[in-house]
Formats: C-alpha cells, sequence, structure tokens
DNA sequence: TGGATTATCATGGGATTTTACGGAAGTCAA
DNA sequence: TTGACTTCCGTAAAATCCCATGATAATCCA
C-alpha cells in the first residue's frame, strides 16, 4: 500500500500555483484519483489532503445523511461545507484558494510544505510546522523520560 | 525466515548514493518488498530502516486519519513526517536524503555502516556505531560483575 | 589441490529523464 | 475588453538509469 510520507517545501508561485511533490502524486494515482480533496485542520492552523476515498469513509463515519436526525457531528458538517475538490494539472501543480493560504499564513511567492501522514497530508506554512514539530518531539520525548521506562534501561531504540 | 544480521561498513558517494548489503537486499526481497522505509531513530543518532508494513502496522494502530481530533498521538506524526520510502535501485543503492545523513552525522564521501538487527536494521556513522557498541559492552560487563545475568547480555532494543 | 575462469559485489562516471517552476499564449465568461 | 483561469512550452537542477571497472568471492576442472 502506498502511503504519503516524508516532508517536502515547494514555492507558491505568484499566481498561488503549487507542485504537489511527485511522490504525493504517485501515491494519489495509485489510489486512483487525479484529484486532492483540500479542507483547513480543525484548529486553523493549517490545511489538511487527503484523496476522496478518505471523505467517503468520514462521511460514513459520521452516519451519512439522515433527513430526521436535527444535528449531527456539526463539525463534520462545517468540514464538508469547507471542503474543496482540486485537480492536478499536467505539470503536477494545484491551484489553492487564496482564502484558505492565508487562513494557514501561506504566502503566494513563498514557500509550502507538505507534511505527510500516512493516509494523508497537510500543507503548512514551514516555520508554523516546524515549531509545531519540535513540540511534538519534546512532548514525546519528556513522556518516555516520564515513566515508559519498560525494558533494561538503555533509552535507545 | 530470513533476518537483518552482521554489520556491513560502505561508501557514500559524493551524489550521496549507498548500496545496500547485498544481504540485507535478499532479506527484503524475501520479505517481499522492492523499496525501504526510513526514518531517524527517535534519539536521533542514527537512522532506523524497516519495511513498508511496519508503517501500515503504525497506521493502524493510531487509527488512521481522523480531521475531526485535534491531534493524534503526536509521536505517529512526527515518525510519519520524517519517514521515507526508498526505491531500491538496479545497482542495488539507495539515496538517502542529504538531511538524514547530515542528522545521523554521515558525510556524502564518506562510511556508513549497515546495522542487523534482526527484522529491522539501522544505518550509523561507523566511528558512533563503535562507540556506542563499546559503550553498551561495558554496560553489560559491569552488570554482570554485580550480578545481574539474566538475559542474552545486550540490553539494547 | 591449485590455478584459472567465472560470478558477484561495491563503486565510479556519464547520459537520460524527471521535477519544480517561471513565463507566455490560449480560453471563457461577464 | 478585462480579468481569471487554464493549457502549453522552456529551463535548470536534481534524481534516475545505464554501463565500466576493480576487487573479492565462488566455481570449475585437469
Amino acid at each position: 500500500m502506498a502511503l504519503f510520507l516524508s516532508t517536502y517545501v515547494n514555492k507558491v508561485d505568484k499566481k498561488g500555483r503549487v507542485s504537489v511533490p511527485s511522490r504525493f502524486r504517485s501515491v494519489l494515482v495509485d489510489k486512483g484519483f487525479e484529484t486532492v480533496v483540500l479542507f483547513p485542520t480543525i484548529n486553523g492552523d493549517a490545511i489538511d489532503a487527503c484523496g476522496m476515498d478518505v471523505m467517503e469513509n468520514l462521511l460514513e463515519k459520521i452516519g451519512g445523511f439522515d433527513p430526521l436526525s436535527e444535528d449531527r457531528e456539526s463539525y463534520a458538517d462545517v468540514l464538508m461545507s469547507d471542503a474543496i475538490e482540486l485537480a492536478v494539472d499536467g505539470d503536477g501543480r494545484i491551484m489553492i484558494p487564496l482564502d484558505m493560504l492565508i487562513d494557514a499564513d501561506i504566502k503566494a511567492g513563498g514557500q509550502c510544505a507538505f507534511v505527510g501522514r500516512g493516509d494523508s497530508f497537510q500543507i503548512w506554512n514551514p516555520d508554523a510546522f516546524a515549531a509545531r514539530k519540535k513540540l511534538a518531539q519534546e512532548r514525546t520525548r519528556s513522556r518516555r523520560a516520564a515513566g515508559a521506562g519498560s525494558n533494561g534501561g538503555s533509552d535507545d531504540e
């Protein structure tokens, strides 16, 4: 199975076009897609990206359409309404809508980081991602130091 | 079953290419892989290498993509964003990304050690690995002298 | 057995292809 | 036409493929 792995930093040109990393494109093609679905991350820091399959799974998970129920997981609705499906053009690029770029603090003419997450990926302002990653690493380390202990004593892995 | 055993030291050429030891290549083929997945060891000293199965298991364990949860197990995210799947080329070589080489203190044009660990292997700066090995041996010796005895000897994992 | 022949392997150096990315020309609707 | 978007083409750098070489290990055969 193909997974979205690793991190690639690409340039957003002044028209707002970005090359989707070729590895990520291959994964999409492997899954049988020629489009990507984008939507804001739940806390708005970045942009979530995936194939249409993930959207379908999500819809299934939240129960699909039920005209009798008034409240479905409300964020899921917002998510669907914010999501957009983008075609990857002949040169492997997509055009991320301006408001999404602004929300994720990515400037046209600047750079953005494509971050693999396995079955999906995210698009970040590179600096913001670096900061977040550092945080996550520290959290992991302190958690390990705190009590994980487990084996003979070496903290190597 | 085939295991990654022994240690091989190969040269990293100036383009960043390294021959994967032929024994290790055979093991990979035996397991049904034509690619290797690399990611930094948890403490950043070296590079971990395994087959794609490990990544897939990890993804399954963390439950896959859920846009509704603010952050899933953060170490898993860091791992996916740092990991990379590399194809072994026709000559049995891989191209390790530059930043990984730097983090592991391996210079292009220098050497690196492929260290078997059974169902996975690691890639080290040869000197760093030698030092670490010596340390582990001393630790084991003093522990045996102290009386513990117990398992195979190394407390590595 | 021992010496010659033949694989296999690690490694170097081109040559070719791919990729990211800029710009120009074409398309379409208002 | 104007502005927004799309398709097309050119380029430089990087990744990948292809073949040559030397070294070592395996094989063969008188």
